[in-house]
DNA sequence: CCATGCACTATAACATGTTCTAGTATTGTG
DNA sequence: CACAATACTAGAACATGTTATAGTGCATGG
């Protein structure tokens, strides 16, 4: 990772709520975050390259930088548009389950499994996610609120305290270390379903709510 | 972070145990890592690279690769020398706390006051522990195993039970990212310390022995 | 319509992790 | 001690993330 950050002068503000530029932009900007999918899903995070993601998103590679400052942006941007598609998928469905716990533990797991199901994409957007630094604080940050959206979610919080909240941030910790695990062979799928479903259970069991 | 990795012929044995390698070996290896921590608390992880670090420990490239493959080796394996100083210092300290849960959240906060003293040095060695790919995964469980170490001692468990284990690597999980979100300041040293002593609440009970 | 500014392109240049090569030193073994 | 094997050194070479430069085209305000 040679030299530093990219203080561009003009910004390309991040999507927040609705997009922003031109439709020449939102398209590229699309194109890029696919291109970025495409080859972390096919040899995942050394896959993606950004001469490679320039290429394939048919923009120059002075352009890539200019929408995504660094390839960890690129990488955890990727990682948000999956989980806003899993959060909405997940608003417009039943979640099966007595207890709220058993709903969240459903949803991560399904969660989990899906992630699983393409090891090269979760193992790029995940390691990126960790790696991070402090100028892809944002971004990050994007993620996590993600993450609580979909616990709330699941456990049919429409307005968590700050308990709540604070136990979700503890859930998606446990998380993501455990998909890092499983994506560096040090944890089985199974070590994860079974260290995702005991954290739920014990950080929601001791709540007061 | 360019090529793949490096398949040398001729292994150097991780320190199983007992330190191996001639004396001169064990001075290199000594020197590499010092440096690197050297070079680590003075900037970070963008601080440590890898030709400073040969010129700092006074060996040739060459013979760095030959030690440690990769840099994020070399820094899981200076994360483990930091983290076996800690056990061995706990294992000869008394921890106060009424409680084991108590002694628990006293080990950790104390631990984690320590590593936010040098926060170029921990920012450069939990970054590598979380990027870690499947190359450096026994280092990585090196580093969990002395956590549970620390865990262990703390509670004073001799002999801890696999849910007892099950237990420490999720504290360790959240351990690690809460100083991830610390290190790219998306976490107040507070906030790191009430996540934790929460969790160790939330999961110590719950718990059946 | 024209000028100005800005986004984009192509490409080179640079920084740093990693690998390779040739030669030299060291070490262990008969 | 002599030899063979292994380790080490210096340095070049290569791969890829990042930055910089020069030119082109398009859109917008006058």
């Amino acid at each position: 990772m040679p030299p530093k950050a990219n203080p561009r002068s003009s910004e390309i503000p991040t999507p927040k709520g609705e997009e922003p530029g031109s439709p020449a932009q939102r398209d590229r900007r699309k194109r890029i975050i696919d291109a970025t999918l495409a080859l972390a899903a096919s040899g995942g995070y050394n896959a993606v390259q950004m001469r490679a993601v320039a290429d394939k998103a048919e923009v120059a590679l002075g352009t890539l930088y200019r929408y995504f400052p660094s390839k960890v942006h690129l990488l955890v941007a990727g990682l948000a548009r999956e989980f806003q598609q899993t959060r909405d998928k997940l608003e417009r469905t039943t979640i099966p389950g007595e207890t709220p716990a058993d709903r969240l533990v459903f949803v991560l797991g399904k969660t989990t499994r899906a992630l699983q199901r393409d090891p090269h994409l979760t193992e790029a957007m995940v390691r990126a996610f960790m790696f991070a630094d402090t100028t892809a604080a944002a971004e990050v940050e994007l993620v996590g609120g993600l993450m609580e959206d979909m616990f709330a979610t699941a456990m049919g919080k429409q307005e968590p305290t700050e308990h709540d909240r604070a136990i979700f941030h503890l859930i998606a910790d446990v998380w993501m270390a455990n998909l890092i695990a499983w994506v560096s062979r040090r944890a089985s799928a199974s070590d994860v379903h079974q260290r995702l479903e005991l954290s739920v259970r014990l950080l929601i069991n001791g709540t007061s709510s």
